[in-house]
RNA sequence: GCGCCUGUAGCCUAAUGGACAAGGCAUCUGACUUCGGAUCAGAAGAUUACAGGUUCGACUCCUGUCAGGCGCGCCA
């Protein structure tokens, strides 16, 4: 079993505090290092001891220093020193790291534990709505899951990622009203989706004047859903051209999805679950609806039937559940929409527990995109289309690749400008914390300097060249005869960086946080760069030179491995 | 009215209850005729919305206030 050095100096610290403390009834697994703030304070710091103090009433230093009096020496530290209030401070032994990094260098999967093996996970993620195009407010659930979906794949879980599309509502009866009376076959052709959209706000803008006109739509959902197959060929003809401008997308951000399940998909369960709630006595009869009343007494009762006997979102989603625990026994569902979705998901989930579900559910929630003015609406038309974001992105990445290399061939420029102005949109999206509410400005999202995407293409690109000119002026040396030397205080620097990468993939895959790797890989790039332009290598005498490239070589695969995880290209030219 | 979330330099963002609050943008100084300047070295810029409380220690936890966002039984 790897460890990661964050767990193993914890073991190594916990069997510390047992020894020191013999007779305290204590749960010493809870006892932990982290990293430290500063390098003056060593490497790894446990502030466990001053936790301690009032329990055991001593001094806080009191305790540490009986428990660094009680540490068993080990290879990899170099010293365990008191400081300030009760901190105990350990220094890594420089030669033990070396090695370690060596070893992390020459492994396939960089250290990382397959944690997952034998669990399986569900993603639910993106979900746009059919006959409606996507915008940029489907970005962030799109390529948040779609991260922690290569993060758990890379611990080692079977994930099936889900895009549970919105084809099964209300809104296909105004649908399929608009397209009999509204549709141009000629732009449907051109701009299906586009199409579609321009079609159902006119004939939803129709039925709010006209009740014939609505009751005529309601008929056609009844038919619908009854099964006709006129309306039903309909339907299935909106969900094709959607999905085909969906893949459009897709393809250009590099997502894929092992299910494309539409609420649709579920229908036929509907009437058994809630027949099945009915049976359990979980739900009763309120004003018309079936509704189940939850024991959290701050959420709204959770409706499954509503009066005029139809079904809503809720009962889609525990059929959902139901579904995905029969087929694929999930260890773990997860989904990732917007805030807004919240309260639903608590209800869903507690009726769900209720039915006796005991698969592990989460809603990772994010918060909503809004303009500097107020917030998108389809009404006022400042609805920014997804196609359209990704488009300037990848145009404003080219007006700085043709400045700055300027004899690059056509398609060259083109390529590293998709690489740079999609993996800016989706650094600009997972950099920072999700739950945040997020002021869109193209500055912003489109920063090409500075904390971005481009950055650490940047510093890979400068190693893939580091890596060629060596190639070129050393073509007979072997560079894994050499070791590792870490002589500079930026090397060390950059040795206990790569050696915190597998707890950093860990960390950010079981906090639901992309932003805790995206913030790594910008702080290894940022180190790397201050070694690249302050500490020579090729120019270096023999031996240092080679460590020095060895230590490039594994910066390199650290940020290609950590951006793919991210979704984000490493061009080896940018 | 009730509930959930957010509030950190001019702007954008970090910080599992730990040491002097960390970066980026913008501003100002510098970088060898250089292993790639989308970079680096440095300067300046903070009463962490406000008031209490818990703690050896609070941006972080609790209470209250203010400001903003979102949600509150038949939309998804």
């Amino acid at each position: 079993m790897i460890t990661t050095l964050e767990q193993f100096l914890s073991a190594w610290m916990q069997d510390a505090f047992c020894k020191a403390l013999p007779g305290v009834d204590a749960d010493w697994s809870t006892v932990a290092v982290v990293a430290t703030t500063s390098a003056e304070f060593g490497d790894y710091q446990c502030n466990h001891a001053m936790g301690l103090a009032k329990t055991l009433k001593k001094a806080p230093r009191q305790i540490a220093e009986a428990v660094i009096s009680q540490v068993s020496p080990h290879d990899a530290v170099e010293k365990v020193t008191l400081a300030g209030p009760g901190f105990i401070n350990i220094t890594i032994k420089s030669v033990w790291l070396a090695g370690q990094v060596t070893g992390l260098g020459l492994d396939a999967r960089m250290g990382v534990p397959q944690v997952g093996q034998g669990k399986t996970v569900i993603l639910d993620y993106s979900s746009p709505n059919v006959a409606k195009p996507m915008h940029i407010g489907h970005i962030r659930s799109t390529v948040i899951g779609n991260a922690l979906d290569r993060m758990h794949r890379f611990l080692g879980y079977r994930v099936l990622s889900d895009n549970h599309l919105g084809d099964w509502g209300t809104q296909f009866g105004i649908m399929i009203m608009g397209y009999r009376h509204f549709a141009d076959p000629k732009i449907l052709d051109t701009e299906p989706v586009e199409e579609l959209e321009r079609v159902y706000v006119k004939s939803y803008e129709r039925s709010k004047q006209d009740e014939a006109w609505l009751q005529q739509a309601r008929q056609e959902l009844v038919k619908l859903q009854a099964g006709d197959p006129e309306n039903r060929k309909l339907w299935q003809q909106f969900v094709e051209l959607s999905l085909s401008e969906f893949d459009h997308i897709y393809k250009r951000l590099d997502v894929k999805f092992d299910l494309i399940r539409g609420e649709s998909f579920y229908n036929d369960r509907l009437a058994g679950v809630v027949q099945s709630l009915t049976e359990k006595g979980i739900v009763r009869e309120s004003d018309g609806a079936t509704v189940a009343f939850l024991d959290d007494e701050k959420l709204p009762p959770c409706i499954v039937k509503k009066s005029d006997g139809g079904f809503n979102y809720a009962t889609t989603d525990l059929a959902t559940i139901q579904s995905r625990v029969e087929e694929f026994h999930p260890d773990k569902i997860i989904y990732v929409t917007d805030e807004r979705q919240q309260n639903h998901f608590k209800q869903v989930f507690a009726v769900a527990r209720k039915m006796g579900c005991t698969t592990k559910l989460e809603h990772v929630w994010f918060g909503l995109m809004r303009l500097p003015e107020g917030t998108f609406s389809t009404r006022q038309g400042n609805v920014i289309k997804l196609e359209k974001y990704l488009d300037e992105a990848e145009s404003r990445a080219l007006a700085v690749v043709k400045e700055t290399s300027p004899g690059m061939p056509e398609e060259h420029q083109r390529n590293i400008a998709r690489a740079a102005g999609i993996g800016g949109v989706k650094y600009a999206d997972l950099s920072q914390n999700p739950q945040s509410l997020v002021t869109f400005t193209w500055e912003k999202a489109l920063a090409l300097d500075g904390n971005s995407a481009p950055y650490l293409q940047y510093a890979y690109a400068r190693i893939a060249s580091v890596q060629d000119k060596y190639r070129d002026q050393f073509p007979a040396t072997k560079l894994e005869d050499f070791p590792i030397l870490l002589g500079e205080p930026i090397e060390r620097v950059l040795a206990i960086m790569i050696l915190r990468f597998p707890e950093t993939v860990m960390r950010a895959a079981e906090s639901y946080k992309p932003s805790v790797l995206a913030d790594y890989l910008y702080e290894l790039s940022s180190a790397y760069s201050t070694f690249y332009q302050n500490v020579p290598f090729l120019k270096a005498p023999e031996g240092l030179r080679e460590s020095r490239v060895n230590l490039c070589v594994v910066v390199a695969r650290i940020l290609r491995q950590g951006l793919n995880l991210l979704g984000i290209e490493t061009p080896d030219r940018i």
